[in-house]
DNA sequence: ATTGACAAATGACATTGTGTCATATATAAT
DNA sequence: ATTATATATGACACAATGTCATTTGTCAAT
């Protein structure tokens, strides 16, 4: 989390170092990132970093919450919509991300923060960075509908969860691999139905 | 790859390189190791060091391959056995890393270096560490046995396969967040079970 | 308008770790 | 015994880090 004192500078000053950070969060991965570069990027002094954020990991962790926080929204109402249908709802994930990382300022910035996600991570933002997520997704998981799904146990559903969440995660982060965002798209639409019906005959 | 210079070192000394080496590569992610710490532990001189590696990437990969260079064996005579079945495959390719990782002085070592693969990889050992194993893959994929496989084109061969890599990586990863081997191993084989049928009804 | 108290900004500083390289030492070859 | 070659060493220059004493700015109270 920033300290006071950067949440109460000038919107100019403070989008000045968010775009110098964004500049070195996409040349190199976090931990190569140098606070040096961001204050001379930015024309602050070094010390001045410090009274703003605790680390890189801090300022990392604001700038993604800035693009995230309507995620949560976005996606309950899009389960409401779908009647709980647990495909849907990772689809609407996978969307979410796609559209939110794929415009043309952004795109080498995701590029970058994705090529380091962790496979050891639930979702694809580290819960130090995005706290509240973990709990939301929970919540979505009790909305959804099983009465189609091969499910018996609760143990069962978090089976299936573990499942999407993998192959999802996977999707999302491979996403820039591809030529399109629709070639990418329909990979993992395939994958989905490979997991629906099943691989075996 | 390490230099020549480190290979004609005697047993002895190489072992208790390797040993510092472990030690460090336990306590922090790979960006956080420090060289310092291990020609210190290790009690040669910094310049020595870099007459036996390039980097301490380098480093890590021939730990790595010490550990796993029987892997591609192993599993090829498995693939005969099991007349290509693809998830016996995959089984054993878990199996395979478990033994390995489990054994007790190794474990935190794995636990440090599966925390921190990337879920941009394509199988956990990076690329750049061990370089002949994408390859391997490639050949194994090919003798997969296709018959009771919902597969028409050479595409959704393609498309089995990233799915059953996205899990059984992840499970891997996850292995040792589990309280014990048996516990982590069910829960993969009923990931399996998932995916062979299907998650609909 | 002046003061004083608090907040913010600054850059010099000590610290830590890096990779290199000239020199020293050991080993082998003639 | 002498020369050539390979290996080992640690001092060194460099780069980046986080801290902190000092300076500068802000603003409420008088």
């Amino acid at each position: 989390m920033p300290k006071e004192t950067f949440k109460k500078l000038p919107e100019e000053k403070k989008s000045k170092i968010i775009k110098a950070a964004k500049k070195e969060f996409t040349r190199v991965p976090l931990e190569e990132v140098s606070i040096k570069n961001i204050v001379e990027e930015a024309g602050i002094a070094r010390g001045s970093f410090y009274q703003y954020f605790e680390s890189k990991e801090d300022l990392l962790g604001y700038i993604l919450n800035i693009h995230f926080k309507e995620m949560n929204q976005k996606i309950q109402e899009k389960l409401k919509k779908t009647n709980g249908d647990i495909f849907e709802f990772f689809i609407s994930l996978y969307d979410f991300m796609d559209e939110r990382c794929s415009q043309k300022q952004e795109m080498n910035f995701y590029k970058e923060i994705f090529e380091n996600i962790k496979t050891s991570q639930d979702f694809l933002i580290p819960k130090e960075i995005i706290k509240e997520f973990p709990d939301k997704i929970k919540e979505f998981m009790e909305k959804i509908d099983t009465t189609n799904l091969r499910v018996k146990t609760k143990d069962d559903i978090d089976t299936i969860q573990k499942i999407l969440f993998a192959i999802t995660n996977k999707a999302i982060v491979t996403r820039f691999k591809y030529k399109s965002k629709e070639e990418a798209r329909a990979n993992y639409l395939k994958q989905l139905e490979f997991l629906k019906h099943g691989i075996l005959k």
